[in-house]
DNA sequence: TTTGACATGTAAGCCGTTACATGATTTA
DNA sequence: TAAATCATGTAACGGCTTACATGTCAAA
């Protein structure tokens, strides 16, 4: 039986703990959504999907204060797929895609002050990524249960840095100096 | 007007030169396929829906040798949409997703082998890649018009190398090794 | 004679996003 | 009385992928 990526993401997810949709989309985003967005619609629907599988099982839960709501938890079934798409050796490899290198492989048509504001605009954001990965890095740092979620989180700090370096490496290469323009070097 | 990505991205290698859509797929495929990849299928209705917008022009032209081939020109509309997207200093984030993480995140369900073997075929791939986009760097340095394309370029091999020694620092904390389980330290 | 280059598409389908829709309870 | 939290979805649409479908010419 072969899931959506989605698919995989949301059983992995309800796997931690029986969940509701709620709940889960929550901690999806605030976790997991820095390398794999989720929306809300979509884990419903998910959801109900793997439900109908027979990977998850569901339950009404009645409150007090707030509205009934629906618990989600893995069956074995549920858990076997899981496991099964964990362990598969070999990895997908998914369309990536930079919309920010496709503007410098067309940066011939950009002039050069655009140019240089599409690298300080991306080198500003990527600056504010990497601060806010560091802290989850450094947060997780003392529980010693986290240290795998704690390497998501190192992974995106090294790729920003590396984001970071690049820019810097090839903003005088990209951007000319209009000053510079009759220079006799 | 707005496009879908795909869009702006067809336009804006048909606006290098004409080209016909089988030449514009391969084309693709080894250039900007790295950061935005295409298929065949796609460019092919992709062309279309610009001409029907009046973005490209199309034009058939017989071979003596070979099947009439359909040659599509960028319009002077199609010049405007394209560099009003490239100068929209908005960059959408695309979804990012990247399954190795997602493994890595659930790795408490994971054997250290299986960490182990998942880190060591990731590493494998990611040094090929890296190897592979070295190559192209190297081959562009000599001409000064490819500078763009050859910046994407060393953003692919920044990436990768950063990926490397990511590994290099998470395999010790996430893979404990058996060996030395009972250890004294 | 079979492979590869040249050349163009259609059809089906689903994954995923965006927008829409609802309603109770607590807190400011 | 307004906003935030808690809670659950539906509907529509479109982008993109996969698989299917066809044919000529040159070279091995």
């Amino acid at each position: 039986m072969t899931l959506p990526p989605t698919g995989y993401v949301v059983l992995g997810l309800v796997s931690v703990r029986p969940t509701t949709g709620h709940d889960l989309a929550a901690y999806a985003e605030r976790s997991i959504g820095n390398f794999f967005p989720l929306t809300r619609s979509h884990v419903y629907s998910e959801l109900e999907r793997l439900c109908a599988r027979g990977l998850l099982a569901v339950s009404e839960v009645p409150q007090e204060r707030f509205p009934t709501k629906r618990v989600y938890e893995i069956t074995t079934d549920g858990i076997e797929v899981l496991d099964g798409w964990l362990q598969a050796s070999m990895l997908e490899t998914p369309r990536q895609r930079n919309p920010l290198l496709v503007r410098v492989f067309f940066g011939d048509r950009l002039a050069p002050e655009q140019i240089r504001d599409l690298l300080d605009s991306y080198e500003r954001a990527t600056r504010e990524r990497r601060d806010a990965l560091q802290a989850v890095v450094d947060r997780l740092a003392e529980r010693p249960g986290s240290r795998f979620r704690r390497a998501t989180a190192m992974y995106g700090v090294a790729q920003a840095q590396a984001q970071l370096a690049w820019v810097a490496e090839v903003r005088p290469l990209l951007v000319k100096s209009t000053t510079q323009e009759g220079c006799l070097c």
